[in-house]
RNA sequence: GGACAGGUGGCCGAGUGGUUAAAGGCAGCAGACUGUAAAUCUGCCCGCGCAAGCGUACGCUAGUUCGAAUCUAGCCCUGUCCA
């Protein structure tokens, strides 16, 4: 491990988030002596950022902590190409007005995470469609293009990866790498930003952005890509149950966000409290060494400070008390979801259905027949058992984890 | 514009006239074991129906056939090579 001497740079290499950068030392010199403005970029292809974008978002909140200053920038541009890197297809072509509705909705999570203001390291936020939609295409081809090459931009894994397998690269998306490394050059004129972070997708055009801001201005801009974040067993960090794990809390219910951290493998627990926890290292040490069972609280405080961080303190705590008295109490939290048992009754399958645990008709019938339904914690055979309730409430549960709440309409 | 190869369920990938709602794998769901972990083993995995069954489905459209994912024609899309 090397020695850094700048507060940045021990700080990510401490906390687990380099994978590669350029130039270590220079960047090193530049973080001691400077603030250093350093930027990444999102792309708005949902209206919600999951957990697959949150090491970027620590990265960012990392650099506030060591004194220097985060630059959201917002994709609104680059949204409309799509980033090609080590993707199998083309995605879909957005309309600007999705983008748009996006990019307003992405923005709200940041303020979590970051102090947006106008001191040297308050946060600011760009979207890259304030340049790039103005772009004129013979200007910027003769004034940008010329510092491309195309065998250079063909030797990138990111590209080769899809030439290999013989899938079609339009035109449009090759483009992509060449807005984003002009980005990078135009937030070094706009904002001095001398750093640009990323996914370890994205090291082509990083490098890219680096290389035209020195040809093209002289100036010496650094990179950091942190390491592609899996789980324990190899799957890309983000999926859940029900989906994706969303950071907006309208697009995700805090308890099923606080579930999502409390499930993390046992492996995991260690490097995801340095990812995404502001727990100091040494209490973050004594947690991770916690054996066998022990470790379950390791999951909770992990779960509770992310949760805290991304909802709030309310949220997590709320999330936290639904936890225990389901799980440990075998009983009932204010979290979990909730349906109406029509006046009338119902059977356990429009229950089921209703509630959301299965998606049809069938798939709640098999769940019956799989011995996974259950009506205050005992097993329900019958599919066709009605349910009518005058009052209280009843907990159904799909398996050991999903559990909800029937009550009287 | 030409030659060739290809387009199958969420993904990968078999199938080349009937026994095919379509092998196998991955992902997913559930059960057992456990610690709301991992690994492992087991079951399920298009929709509706208690069921027999019905409806949809193998790029699109029109045909051939008692019968097509499988054959024919046209179209669309992708890749490779040639101009």
């Amino acid at each position: 491990m090397t020695e850094y001497k700048s507060d940045l740079l021990r700080l990510l290499d401490e906390r687990g988030y380099i994978h590669q950068l350029t130039d270590a030392a220079a960047l090193d010199a530049l973080a001691c002596k400077q603030v250093v403005p350093g930027y990444i970029g999102f792309d708005p292809t949902a209206p919600s950022l999951h957990v697959g974008s949150m090491v970027q978002i620590m990265l960012l909140r990392r650099l506030q902590q060591a004194g220097h200053k985060p630059i959201v920038v917002m994709g609104g541009g680059t949204g409309k190409i799509g980033d090609p890197s080590f993707k199998d297809e083309a995605r879909k072509l957005m309309t600007d007005e999705i983008i748009a509705d996006n990019v307003a909705s992405i923005r709200r999570v940041f303020d979590r995470f970051l102090t947006f203001g106008d001191g040297p390291s308050d946060a600011i936020m760009v979207d890259n469609a304030e340049w790039l939609d103005k772009l004129g295409y013979i200007s910027f081809l003769r004034e940008v293009g010329q510092h491309f090459s195309v065998n250079r931009m063909l030797s990138f894994d990111s590209v080769k990866t899809r030439l290999d397998r013989e899938q079609s690269l339009s035109f449009l998306e090759f483009n992509y790498m060449i807005l984003q490394g002009y980005d990078f050059r135009e937030l070094s004129r706009r904002y001095g930003c001398r750093l640009q972070m990323g996914g370890s997708d994205q090291w082509g055009n990083i490098v890219n952005g680096i290389e035209l801001t020195r040809r093209m201005d002289g100036v010496e801009v650094f990179g950091v890509t942190t390491p592609l974040l899996t789980t324990a067993d190899g799957a890309k960090m983000g999926k859940s149950v029900n989906g994706a794990v969303w950071l907006n809390d309208d697009a995700l219910p805090a308890y099923d966000f606080w579930q999502y951290w409390r499930n993390t493998d046992d492996r995991d627990v260690g490097r995801f409290l340095k990812l995404f926890t502001d727990l100091p290292l040494d209490e973050i040490a004594r947690l991770e060494a916690l054996e066998g069972s022990e470790i379950n609280a390791a999951k909770v405080v992990l779960a509770n400070e992310v949760t805290k961080l991304v909802r709030g303190e309310e949220a997590a705590k709320a999330a936290e008390a639904t936890a225990s008295a389901t799980f440990a109490g075998g009983g009932l939290g204010a979290d979990l979801p909730v349906w109406h048992v029509p006046a009338e009754g119902c059977t356990i399958i429009d229950a089921l259905v209703g509630i959301g645990f299965a998606a049809s008709r069938g798939e709640a019938k098999r769940l019956i027949a799989g011995g996974g339904a259950k009506l205050d914690g005992v097993a329900v055979s019958d599919e066709n058992l009605p349910i009518s309730l005058e009052s209280g409430e009843i907990r159904l549960s799909s398996g050991k984890k999903k559990h909800g709440i029937l009550k009287a309409l």
